[in-house]
DNA sequence: AACCATAGTATCGAATCAAAACAACGTTGA
DNA sequence: TCAACGTTGTTTTGATTCGATACTATGGTT
């Protein structure tokens, strides 16, 4: 009984996910972009300064560093973003969006399929799909002791000081303001 | 305000995909199996004989057929499904799971990392999810005018003779109960 | 200093995929 | 009847993705 929930939802997400790819692989042939680097390209988009490296984007897509590496080296040389290299750890790379990959981000996500469809839908309606998606990708988080990549305001190890300050209490340091909003590799959900 | 809502239905959508397309692939290596095989051959497991065909296939996944019939090629050679010829038209194929195919796909869908985040969730919420789910995916077939995919006994096609037979006034044929249930690529939603 | 862990790169082979050309069959209409 | 056209499916080619493996460079630990 159970099980034959599971596979009816198993479906429905997958029918959706192939029509969102369907859909982002035709609008990116014209711009010369393939779908996965466009995955990246979105995830690099919105992450704080923690994440911006190539073993992030390994972690957000599932892939392996090495698969990454080659798909970021392409990037690079088509000029959607740039490395900079890290001041402390000079092991690490830090990945940023140029001009024009922030350009393509804009036109392109969201997919005009999905947003067509939400468009004719009434606005409570958005509401409960946002609230039962993270309910879904939450839950299949914790199940699986995976990465949560939340925001990092929303994270167990974020502090706000007495002075007003914030505060990342893994790292230690200080975060701007813009970097609260921020997807972070390292967020875990408070107990 | 509505636009970045789509963004972030899209963000968890995509965030979703991504660990069940991992954890797939993960799961099929060891049967030596790629993702679109499986994708096809679960397809393929709950269509009806309107639908199981390589141009049914390739609708779904939103491939061509040309990728599609490579696909089927392979799979037919590792002895998951079998090719009939149809017996009115001599151009079209269906396609058959075989018993290996058939158990293939009992051991692998629902994928363990989606099981898992169900169990531990109430029917309840269960229910929503499903609710949800159909609502976003339904309104992105009609938005974008797409194959709705839909079983059988929901099509405006289908009709209950006064004998208590069931017919699709598409094709004019009867059909067998097996059949009603199953999903249709000539499916339409009823106006 | 020795050792191990981590971040990233390079290379290789297997697989996906679209595009295009092609073959076979069915349908339509004069 | 036959010619034109559309449909179904296959084949071939080339670009791209992806994982596995081996590698370099750097940082941390004892």
């Amino acid at each position: 009984m159970v099980e034959m929930k599971t596979d009816e939802i198993y479906q429905y997400l997958e029918r959706i996910a192939n029509l969102l790819r369907t859909d982002t692989r035709r609008s990116m042939v014209e711009k010369g972009l393939q779908p996965v680097q466009l995955e990246a390209l979105h995830y690099l988009s919105h992450c704080n300064r923690y994440s911006d490296t190539p073993a992030g984007v390994a972690d957000y897509l599932g892939l392996t560093k090495g698969t990454v590496s080659q798909t970021l080296g392409l990037m690079e040389n088509i000029g959607m973003i740039e490395k900079l290299p890290d001041y402390k750890d000079r092991r690490v790379v830090h990945l940023q969006l140029t001009a024009r990959g922030r350009k393509v981000i804009a036109e392109t996500i969201p997919p005009k399929s999905l947003q067509l469809a939400l468009d004719q839908m009434p606005g409570v309606e958005q509401d409960s799909i946002l609230d039962v998606l993270d309910k879904l990708l939450r839950a299949m988080q914790v199940a699986n002791q995976l990465r949560t990549f939340g925001v990092c305001k929303t994270c167990r190890h974020h502090r706000i000081e007495m002075d007003g300050r914030h505060r990342c209490a893994l790292t230690g340091e200080f975060l701007e303001n813009v970097d609260i909003d921020k997807i972070c590799r390292e967020h875990e959900v408070p107990v």
